[in-house]
RNA sequence: CUGGGAGAAAGUGCU
């Protein structure tokens, strides 16, 4: 039973779900450890109420499957059921607390993920990492950084990662910069962190310094450059540094390649290189939507459009967006009221789409219907 | 004795 379980979870974690739920229901006997790396394999996969499903129909549960149950309710928008198991689990551990923290904490619920943080038993470095990283998502970086530099906790590389982001969340790239130098030890992430906050910020230099010193080019750090070069027009150093420098590329990397051409315009590279990727995910085929909405090429925008399998909420933000940009604020709107799940984003365009046409009163009726406004 | 499952941290898209 050992062995095949082993098979299985490598099924799942290589991606092949179906197969090792097939093998799964096939087994004579699955013990929890089986159990749970199938609940996680529908959680990875997407599908949360399969994980659930799974969960429910467990012989016997740990304090690791539900502790695995408790994430994904907490990362689905479900942490109020999420907190109802919680308190009904029979015995927790520190990882059990730091998935509440944490799913608090994602969620902007800052004020619950500290009772959480003060109330659970022990703290490690990952539940302080978790609160920390809350406060930085959620625009209070000066209490994350106070918590490192106020409070004595044995330092691991994980608080200096997030306290460096929270540094360059408010624009302190100097400091950041100085405290990536007295860290004991060298971490490349930690780097890398340091160097996407230039690139951002557009400047190339520094961060090329950084990108140089790194004994390994790591992919994550490449396509920061391969950014930041793109936002300041330098397609050519784009295109050296993807085709010939880097060496490892995933589909987050070739998008940065992708957006690098969409964002000056080159549409048919765009599309070269779209066609020749290995794998295209919902962001590589927005992009490709986007140069040619951006270039008022609606038609061809469309035809993507149209052959997108499972456009996301970007996908008809990115059409609309388009329509407006050529005043055809009617096809704008139409999409509009198809969409069945909107943003923000989606308001926000239709709005500056009718306030650009003088459209007045429809702005107005259409800013008074908003679920929120910002 | 070792070996299989759960928690945090870096990069890409729409206003």
């Amino acid at each position: 039973v050992f062995g095949f379980t082993v098979m299985v979870l490598g099924l799942v974690h290589s991606g092949h779900l179906e197969q090792a739920w097939r093998w799964f229901l096939d087994m004579p006997e699955r013990d929890v450890v089986l159990w749970t790396g199938i609940l996680q394999g529908f959680m990875d996969a997407g599908q949360p109420e399969k994980a659930k499903g799974v969960f429910d129909r467990m012989p016997q549960q740990d304090v690791v499957c539900c502790s695995a149950i408790l994430q994904v309710l907490a990362r689905n928008d479900r942490i109020d059921e999420a907190k109802s198991l919680f308190d009904r689990c029979p015995q927790l551990n520190v990882v059990s607390w730091t998935v509440m923290l944490g799913g608090y904490a994602h969620s902007g619920r800052i004020h619950e993920a500290e009772l959480v943080f003060r109330k659970m038993p022990q703290h490690d470095s990952v539940s302080c990492v978790a609160i920390m990283n809350g406060y930085v998502e959620h625009g209070r970086p000066d209490l994350a950084t106070s918590m490192f530099f106020y409070s004595n906790p044995e330092r691991d590389i994980g608080h200096y990662i997030t306290v460096l982001t929270a540094l360059a969340e408010m624009n302190k790239l100097k400091d950041a910069r100085a405290l990536l130098e007295r860290m004991p030890e060298h971490s490349p992430v930690a780097c890398t962190v340091v160097l996407s906050s230039y690139a951002q910020a557009g400047h190339m230099d520094e961060a090329w310094k950084l990108y140089a010193a790194l004994p390994v080019k790591n992919v994550v750090a490449s396509t920061a450059m391969v950014h930041g070069y793109a936002q300041a027009g330098h397609i050519k150093t784009c295109e050296e540094l993807f085709f010939d420098v880097m060496t490892e590329r995933d589909s987050m990397a070739w998008n940065s390649i992708l957006g690098a051409y969409s964002q000056n315009g080159a549409a048919a590279k765009a599309e070269a290189v779209f066609a020749k990727m290995p794998q295209r995910d919902s962001c590589s085929w927005n992009l490709v939507i986007q140069v040619h909405a951006e270039a008022g090429d609606m038609d061809q925008a469309g035809s993507f459009f149209a052959g997108m399998p499972g456009r996301c909420v970007v996908s008809w933000n990115t059409m609309m967006a388009g329509y407006v940009r050529c005043g055809k604020m009617d096809d704008a709107l139409s999409l509009f009221q198809r969409m069945s799940h909107c943003s923000l984003i989606s308001w926000n365009t239709m709005l500056e789409g009718f306030a650009q046409g003088r459209k007045v009163a429809e702005a107005r009726a259409l800013f008074q219907s908003m679920p929120v406004q910002d």
